[in-house]
DNA sequence: TTCTTCGTAGTAAAGTCTTCGTAGATCATG
DNA sequence: CATGATCTACGAAGACTTTACTACGAAGAA
């Protein structure tokens, strides 16, 4: 068995699934997990656990073994996550334009009016700090 | 065997990689994107063109047998199918949240100068088009 | 024509991802 | 204690992904 890599790997559809019921609720127990993951689809306690227990080995979680119902909880913050996946697709899809992907983002879903100001203060902030 | 899907499926790491040939060079041969591919990494003829073969069966190329050297096209534009993967992402990873897939992208990769006066104007098209 | 080169197709091996069933340990309760 | 509930670990099936070898036909050269 290899170690935990220090950079865990990217997440794939069902870890992704599970690490966002983790960022949302904190550290949780399986069947917290299972439990708001099946308001949603079905899916077996198991395959939850499973699931955890692989995502454990790859560092994409820690586990707090000290109760008899383990605690999991992200390795990564949300933010850091975000940002891997967000740079991993810019790089694979978008030839690294950060302005493609924007344009992609903002196509694939039309950003209301409030989220539009939003981004453009940001933007103002990038364009102050980047001189 | 199912036919051709109106809607191709998401393209995976590898035929990712040849689809950004096939959008580069426009109609091309199997020869033709393994000389691109092998100019970053090691791989076999037939590798491509297995992955050819399977991409034409998605739906994600299209291949035209007229002549012996089948020449495959992309079946989708380079912006299509850019818009379907931030979609993809921004739903499964950002919460439909536009703003923190920027916010994340912006992070990954240090935008330069130019590139955020260029976002800046393009944002502002968009909120005169969203009133 | 014969031999070599170039092309596609088919097969399959190895790896990963996802799902779930079963077994065994632990805890609570009558 | 006995029984049922709860939890983890293990194993494995099935699908998908990636890679590459082999076979065989078509085109071109000697």
């Amino acid at each position: 068995m290899p170690a935990k890599p220090p950079q865990p790997p990217r997440p794939t559809d069902a870890e992704l699934e599970i690490l966002t019921v983790l960022w949302a609720r904190g550290p949780a127990t399986v069947r917290d997990v299972h439990e708001t993951i099946c308001r949603r689809k079905p899916a077996q306690y198991t395959t939850v656990l499973k699931m955890l227990q692989i995502m454990a080995e790859k560092g994409l979680v820690r586990r707090d073994e000290k109760q008899r119902a383990h605690i999991y909880q992200a390795s990564r913050p949300r933010e850091w996550t975000q940002r891997q996946l967000a740079g991993d697709l810019l790089q694979r899809a978008f030839n690294g334009s950060a302005k493609s992907l924007i344009v992609g983002a903002l196509a694939a879903r039309k950003a209301s009016k409030e989220e539009l100001a939003e981004l453009h203060q940001l933007l103002e902030e990038y364009e102050k700090g980047t001189p």
